[in-house]
DNA sequence: CTTTAATCAC
């Protein structure tokens, strides 16, 4: 057992740049690998010569459709993996491109300069593609952008210069956000609400309130106006950000200069009662009242949210009630609300209640609405309801949404129904839907739980091409999971994967490890799993 | 592409 760990922990999966297109197409490899490969060869790990065809022998509950699904993205080229994302590019650019990419640097300007001795065409759409492959990391992207900036026949669009100061702001590089905006500036006519809007944004998510503030202040230096959407663009950036004071605040000093409107109010009574500051949020409501503005439907959910997450429903239903005689009527936003705790109460019936009530009123459901729906049928172990209505939105003019597919993919997790799981995520592809880490994490669980191996590879890949990262969390999660399916060889792997990745990894999951290694007397095992876990903490000392 | 609420995992 130990000399197939042994095996198993060295075998690099991941090239050390996580995210870099040579990760995604040597991961591609070794899938390509793991499906063919036929005669042992030292470099590959025992349980990546599972022989697909062999697989679901003895497994009736996946169907062939789904089988083959899996097996044939697991022979997906590498090369057009790499192509679906960089579009129109040729095969020559994706090498070289992968090549320079995933190499570390320090500076923007160094990847600039890396790209400069290159020979590669270049094109807005490549452009934008590259930036958003590397939107995580800023010193690739500006690199990138900087590179780009600088070619004959080629101008960064608004739109790109946007995104620029975007990830410099989230990777809270904000002089050289500022750098990006005057230099907009001086363009003329480059910047527009969406521009500041969004560096108040980050400004706000980085703490820097007075900043964000600031920003706003200074709004007419580039051009446009301290208007009531730009103030109120401010006060939800703040209050999204956790500062429903700061947005009080200036809310109190700009209402004499701009005309404030219900809007305002209501994103103020929001903020309030997130914080569940809920005197504060009726006083901006009787405050509403004096400026002419009646409290609508809007208002009036911020409190049923309260009520509703206290699971409060004698409130709820006095709060319906006085809406009901102020006449303002439920919209389904209302409903949802409502419905979703009760089912999240295990009042199932009293929810479907609701449902009744709102087809009566002729109110007419939407996505979100469906989801909820489809959510607490779920978790009431109706699965076949889950279902008919699932099946039922598109008659009814609905889409599903992402979010869609991630509920019922996570009730058909719940209940261990893996074929099923599987199916959905096909449809969902499908129906270009995107999925998140939500979408993975139930089926990453289940098959972990169910020791399915070649499937978890699969999702992980699938996963990867769908540019979903693969972050301590899940890593932390794939590690326990295995422990507890007695799958400790995997877990070292996957283990080793994350440190190799640059990733420190948690230490519950560090700690079940070196617990299971232990158990089973894997002296050798657990000691390298210990050095690794020195070595991550070092990288970061 | 000017602005506000609800739904999925821990």
């Amino acid at each position: 057992m130990l000399a197939r760990l042994q095996t198993a922990t060295f075998f690099p999966i991941f090239k050390t740049n996580v995210n870099g297109l040579c990760h995604l197409l040597f991961n591609q490899l070794c899938t390509k690998i793991e499906s063919t490969q036929v005669t042992e060869s030292p470099e590959v790990p025992s349980w990546a010569k599972v022989n697909p065809a062999s697989v679901y022998e003895d497994d009736d509950s996946v169907s062939p459709t789904v089988t083959s699904w899996i097996e044939g993205r697991r022979l997906d080229d590498p090369r057009k993996v790499a192509q679906r994302f960089l579009g129109e590019t040729t095969e020559s650019d994706v090498v070289t491109i992968s090549k320079i990419l995933n190499k570390r640097y320090s500076s923007p300007e160094e990847v600039a300069e890396a790209l400069d001795g290159c020979d590669i065409s270049i094109s807005e759409n490549k452009v934008e593609r590259l930036m958003k492959r590397y939107s995580h990391d800023w010193v690739v992207a500006f690199g990138v952008f900087k590179w780009a900036k600088v070619q004959a026949w080629y101008t960064h669009s608004p739109k790109l210069y946007n995104f620029m100061v975007d990830i410099l702001g989230k990777a809270k590089q904000f002089h050289l956000m500022w750098e990006q905006i005057e230099e907009m500036n001086n363009l003329g006519g480059y910047i527009s609400w969406f521009t500041m809007a969004k560096a108040m944004r980050r400004l706000a998510r980085a703490g820097k309130y007075k900043e964000a503030i600031d920003a706003f202040r200074g709004i007419e230096r580039f051009g446009l106006r301290k208007d009531v959407t730009a103030l109120n663009n401010l006060m939800e950036a703040l209050i999204k950000e956790n500062s429903v004071e700061h947005a009080y605040e200036i809310f109190s000093e700009f209402k004499k200069l701009v005309q404030v409107n219900d809007i305002s109010f209501n994103i103020l009574i929001n903020g309030w009662c997130k914080v569940r500051r809920l005197d504060d949020a009726k006083k901006i409501m009787e405050d509403m009242e004096k400026h002419g503005f009646l409290p609508d439907e809007f208002s009036y959910s911020c409190f049923l949210n309260v009520y509703c997450h206290d699971k409060d429903f004698q409130k709820v239903y006095a709060l319906l009630d006085e809406m009901r005689d102020k006449g303002c009527r439920p919209r389904v936003v209302t409903y949802t609300i409502v419905m979703h705790a009760l089912g999240k109460a295990k009042k199932t019936n009293e929810a479907l209640g609701f449902y009744e009530k709102m087809i009566e009123s002729s109110c007419v459901p939407d996505a979100p609405f469906y989801n909820s729906l489809i959510f607490i049928l779920g978790k009431a172990g109706r699965l076949k309801d889950a279902r008919e209505v699932f099946y039922s939105m598109p008659k009814q003019g609905v889409t599903p949404s992402a979010i869609t597919y991630t509920t019922m993919i996570s009730c058909a997790c719940d209940y261990s129904r893996e074929d099923e799981a599987l199916k959905l995520l096909k449809k969902m592809e499908r129906a270009s839907c995107k999925p998140d880490i939500k979408t993975y994490t139930p089926l990453l669980k289940l098959f972990c739980k169910k020791k399915r191996m070649e499937v978890l590879y699969f999702l992980l890949n699938h996963m990867i091409n769908n540019n979903v990262r693969i972050d301590v969390e899940a890593y932390s999660l794939l590690i326990t999971r295995l422990c507890k399916s007695e799958e400790v060889e995997h877990a070292c792997s996957f283990f080793e994967e994350m440190v190799s990745k640059g990733m420190v990894p948690r230490d519950s999951p560090y700690k079940r490890l070196i617990t299971e290694l232990e158990a089973r007397n894997m002296v050798e095992a657990k000691e390298y799993i210990e050095k690794l876990m020195l070595n991550a903490k070092g990288i970061i000392c």
